[in-house]
DNA sequence: CCGTAAATGCAACAGTGTTGCGTTTGCGGA
DNA sequence: TCCGCAAACGCAACACTGTTGCATTTACGG
């Protein structure tokens, strides 16, 4: 599994990597810091701050897993799998709550790029206010 | 101007909001921090890091400002006034070298959203790797 | 079973963003 | 023009995120 992909096999990648796969939405270092030392079962004992760093890099450099930035400016890390079921559809994200919606909708075709540009993907966001904050911010 | 807007007007604020109407990028606060700290003509004392975020923070506040996350994770704002221009446009951000460049494509019109939904604006980010890039990775 | 290289943990550091507080300054009113 | 107040500014210190260096432990191959 995590040996395919060419690096050293611990309990604190797997441990890490579960956790990725649980998670459904990209988790931020905090988070995962305290989902870890929180489940108590095997070992209690929290995973390094620093080595959680360095394999959630280890992962990405191997392709299993993918950072990104949230509006806040911290780095989310995901598991490779999830984000490919998130590829390709739209997005909304709310200006107001910060929260992220999956819409049905298709992603339109890619625009022609300039000569010698190379396509990789496409990523359509939309912005607005979601239903919820709507409703809350008309009330008041 | 500055006036209308509803704050006071210092001579902290007219140069901040300068540097951010001159800029053809968003600038992070580390640029603003260089640039108005070496302009050196009418004062060269920089501002503080501190004022600088509270400046930001109020032009943002009173629409003058826009705030957004780089890929790095740190904060970069903008003139109102520029983004219009980029608002409305598809952007190729190339994931080799970080580069934005502006397509000449229409966007898409936006989906269908949700019941309650209000719509704000639509970003349509295109990533892959640029011209010069990929003429880079072939080579060596 | 042993050796090596990678992985881990600890400590310390750098950059970014925030908070508290005293002082200065813009701006309205006397 | 002068005064007073609230906002803005500057300084210091803090919190959080992310990184680097080094010693120790551990996975994995011989």
């Amino acid at each position: 599994m995590i040996r395919a992909a060419g690096v050293k096999v611990t309990r604190q990648r797997v441990r890490v990597l579960d956790a990725l796969l649980a998670a459904r939405q990209p988790l931020c270092h905090g988070e995962l810091d305290a989902q870890l030392g929180g489940d108590g079962d095997d070992n209690g004992a929290a995973i390094d701050r620093v080595t959680l760093y360095r394999i959630l890099d280890s992962l990405v450099g191997c392709g299993l897993a993918l950072k990104a930035v949230d509006p806040r400016g911290v780095f989310r890390f995901s598991a490779a799998g999830a984000q490919r079921q998130h590829a390709g559809h739209v997005h909304f994200r709310c200006t107001d709550c910060g929260g992220v919606f999956c819409l049905a909708a298709e992603p339109p075709p890619p625009p022609k790029l300039p000569r010698g540009f190379q396509l990789g993907e496409v990523e359509f966001d939309v912005r607005g206010t979601c239903a919820q904050c709507t409703r809350a911010g008309v009330a008041p």
